[in-house]
DNA sequence: TGTTGGTGGTTCAATAATAGATTCACTGCT
DNA sequence: AGCAGTGAATCTATTATTGAACCACCAACA
């Protein structure tokens, strides 16, 4: 009959805490205080609590604004790959992504488990900034995960692990000069296609309303539009291309200059379902109609858009195939397979809706 | 990165009382429980609840005025060898349930994982029919679950489980005279409240739009707005209630019987996030618009809310903290706790927007 | 340069767990 | 019958924990 040393929550999380640094598990700075609250399921007090301890034995040193940095000497660079777990990179709380893309990453971990890995999601707008190379750096060192797996990622992002060689997979596209292993829908073959449905239909004055922040996947969506405009039999065909950033109001103001201009476009490709919603809402509030004023196609498929009258014309994808072909080349990255091409990118299938309309 | 299994010292105390006990520290009869108290160093409250989970593993057998009674090996069928999974019932695929509740079962899902269980997601209708007995008989004897949660339960299958003492936990509400441990939100006080504040905007004439298949939540939600109307000082102010089904033609159908009428209203709260799409959209088309015509209040919150113009007034409640309290309740049921008491109903936080005006 | 977003530091109210105590009903013993 | 020991059921403090605000600080961005 063995007495309990320490009871209290504090205690527990100090001692596994001490453990996990004499294992090396972070180098330089533990994660941060919110982030250890999360992963450890307890409160930040409580966590802090257990920090106090161990900055007492002086194992680690807080830092105002900064961190809490490990005191100790650098630890033999354990290469903890033997922990099985796979960090995905998202740049908002997964409530707030796009439905499909919390499915696949829920399909994903799902297929991970049963492979035996662990699915850890990191997110953090930081690693999304034009220079993350800092919060990368960190980010790496208190996580030694199997593999990466990148989503909405950005251009330095990309180029940060290229050079890093830090096993990871792009689930989107990359961009021109990097060679990631990626996988993703075929944006621009869809926007071609987009612009080939609309001019189809009658429509000549087409617009794309498309993200600012020009991710891989914005762009080949651009460039796709502009061919299938540019390269149609219509000569008197032109494609517009409006930004917008993830606020309700930036689409707003975006729109505001599409429609105040003297020839309005007639037809508009939305790549964003988010952005779809609040296209569909501020024309409402225009007193234009859809499809009798306006033709709208969205790139992206969600659920919720099936709830929408008259149902946009869009092209879906279901999260399971997406999940399967992620697993897939992730598995192959983490058995080190040689061939480590990427896939095709997936074309998914067009289902007309009634928020398209020909034009007389 | 592993986790303390379970951290309350009732807990721990009875992890090493099992050990002991299969180590044959004890024959025939415990210490006492005062006994117990001193040598462990823990309250005799404590001891109890520890030794009411072993109780409930059939290891011990309580006798009063005599002690506890060691019972031999008379435990294999019991939760102890099983699985360790948890099942959830849906009634359609994952993706299209409201966003939000795919939200907290992930993260329900995670949490389990943390305390050593599996969550299998079962799918389908037909254990939402109005006879659910045969699939349901079926289900649980091919899948030995740890325990069940219901998500969106009929009341048949409250019913079913409730007479089989199969362990469950219903993640909503439930119907009146069924005692099954539950958590949901406070769906009566929502609707009243929304009444509340459609009735102070000077609105008389008020709806809602409710699903027709009656679910408990629903059943709440109607009661609360029934009353939040006939117990406010303004003697004209009338509610109506249309009923719909989960496609959007019914909901156009629901809204065409509610405005083709003499005096429409000209307040409506939506008790689904989906039904708010199909509405708003269809008002729109009907050339009315929000807020100027008619006021809105959304009484479920889902993430897309978000990019709508105007953005509806709604009730929002964070995944993480709904998904916690099931966790929390489910453990309990896990771990045969005594307390196994229903969490009192959340009641989120009304978040005005702009769908709602002042009316004249 | 000011702004923004991430840090640790601090405080606070609400809740849950635990301690400590009392009373009760029951058992076996004298 | 009386008694001492048992589990059962309460109750009230006290404590631990949570969850949520703030603040000051730091670095990157524009």
């Amino acid at each position: 009959m063995t007495l309990i040393p320490h009871r209290t929550v504090a205690s527990q999380l100090a001692v596994q805490l001490r453990t996990d640094l004499k294992k090396g598990t972070w180098r330089g700075w533990l994660p941060s205080e919110r982030v250890l609250s999360r992963t450890l399921q307890a409160s930040r007090n409580t966590v802090r609590a257990a920090l106090e301890q161990l900055k007492a034995d002086g194992l680690i040193e807080p830092v105002r604004g900064l961190g809490n940095r490990v005191v100790g000497k650098a630890k033999p660079p354990i290469v903890e790959h033997q922990t099985r777990t796979v960090g995905v990179l998202i740049p908002e709380p997964i409530g707030r992504l796009r439905p499909l893309i919390a499915l696949w990453i829920d399909e994903l971990k799902d297929l991970l488990i049963e492979e035996g890995y662990r699915l850890r999601i990191h997110e953090g707008r930081q690693y999304y900034q034009t220079n993350p190379a800092r919060a990368l750096d960190r980010l790496i060192g208190q996580h030694a995960h199997s593999a990466w797996v990148l989503t909405l990622s950005s251009e330095a992002m990309q180029r940060w692990f290229a050079r890093r060689k830090t096993p990871c997979l792009v689930a989107g596209s990359t961009y021109p000069d990097i060679t990631l292993p990626h996988y993703d829908l075929d944006y621009r073959a869809i926007c071609r296609h987009a612009a080939g449905i609309l001019l189809h239909a009658g429509h000549r004055r087409l617009a794309l309303l498309n993200r600012e922040s020009r991710r891989a996947g914005d762009v080949d969506s651009e460039r796709g539009f502009v061919e299938g405009v540019s390269r149609s039999p219509h000569r008197d065909a032109t494609a517009v291309i409006a930004y917008h950033r993830d606020d309700v109001d930036s689409v707003a103001r975006a729109l505001r200059t599409l429609f105040d201009q003297k020839n309005p476009p007639t037809a508009l490709v939305v790549s964003n379902s988010y952005a779809y919603l609040s296209t569909a809402s501020v024309l409402a509030q225009r007193g234009l109609r859809v499809p009798q004023d306006i033709s709208l196609i969205s790139r992206d498929d969600d659920p919720f858009l099936a709830s929408l009258v008259p149902e946009p014309a869009r092209y879906r994808v279901g999260p399971h195939s997406f999940a399967k072909k992620i697993v897939g080349s992730l598995l192959q990255l983490l058995n080190r397979s040689p061939s480590l091409r990427s896939p095709a990118p997936l074309l998914p299938k067009f289902a007309a809706g009634g928020s398209t309309a020909v034009r007389p």
